[in-house]
DNA sequence: ACTTTTTCGTACTGACTGGTATCTTAATCC
DNA sequence: GGATTAAGATACCAGTCAGTACGAAAAAGT
């Protein structure tokens, strides 16, 4: 996970793989049966750890901007020693087209799930009145979900990220809550 | 060019273009130099052909719904026979660390051309009062850059025009002009 | 102690990559 | 017509990849 999360999908080989983690190939075919099978125990895995945990801020009930600040702040963090960049779930969705049918499914899967869970939060705040939405559920949560999805891969390639977080500010402002206007108007 | 712009880059080898275009390998080394060469030549036709037509338009004095339209048009267009799907150019700006030194740097360098442009038509339309700038010229521009750059991408990968055409109109829509509030208010 | 089963790894397959040495054929020059 | 030059292509280089056949070593069972 880690090595495919740091360097990216198609960038390491199997044979990479055993190389670093001094196991032989037939060990590693016998263990895991093939790559697919390696890269689908590599999202389990990181759906585990990191994006479970992230998913689950968002059903909780605070307001929309600490929510929102929160996401971005996780989307825009750069590489660090225990974390790399970006998110190997991103990588996996623009390699989606290279992967095996197993890891391909699962990136399928938790697409879905993924904007369910970005409706269900808007929703959630349109009725606390904490935005407006500016069209469909349906569309506004694809719109989060890949606006989402374009800075974690802006940031994997290395963009700055005060830039990536002033264009993501401004892709979320079409959600701003309608101005209070006067009452005497 | 037709190749790279309709399969991808990556997805293309010197090989294959050598037995498609029915000549040897020595025969396209002598011709091209290499892979960059025959990159950066294709990227150069590119510009010519279909990229300096379009940024064209962003320099006319159109109202900025119009060349707003035609520039979504023109990115959320699927592939047809005589016109693959998605932007070369955005291909290879997604490819950019795979690519050689030449197409590199040409890459970068139309993409600090595509941002001038850019810049330079939302500050014709925002003195023309088209449009409200809700930020700086310079970061405005960056965001118009990569929603087109995105656009483009999601069509390549076939996502379906209408969705994406949507999310634009969306993006964009950051950029709506001040709602005309009435003169007693 | 001896056999069976399971684990393990060397060494391979075949297909691909970008790039080139070298031989042959064709065109050009005088 | 004969020498020189350019174009062409076969067949190779060293490297990569995912995946596997098969022999050696170690465990387990009896």
């Amino acid at each position: 996970m880690d090595r495919y999360w740091r360097e990216g999908i198609e960038a390491v080989s199997i044979n990479e793989i055993c190389r670093r983690a001094n196991i032989s190939k037939p060990g590693f075919y016998r263990e895991f049966g093939g790559e697919d099978e390696l890269l689908d125990a590599a999202l389990t895995r990181y759906y585990e750890t990191v994006l479970a945990p992230v998913m689950a801020t968002l059903t909780e009930d605070h307001p929309f901007r600490q929510t929102l600040d929160s996401m971005i702040e996780f989307a825009t963090t750069p590489a660090s020693s225990e974390s790399p960049s970006g998110c190997l779930f991103a990588k996996m969705r623009t390699a989606r087209g290279h992967l095996g049918p197993k890891t391909g499914e699962h990136v399928d899967q938790l697409c879905e799930q993924g904007v369910a869970v970005f409706a269900a939060w808007l929703e959630k705040c349109a009725q606390r009145g904490d935005i407006t939405l500016p069209t469909s559920l349906e569309s506004a949560a694809g719109y989060v979900d890949v606006q989402m999805n374009q800075m974690l891969h802006r940031i994997a390639v290395g963009e700055d990220p005060d830039t990536v977080r002033a264009h993501a500010y401004l892709a979320f402002s079409i959600f701003a809550a309608p101005t209070e206007i006067p009452r005497g108007c």
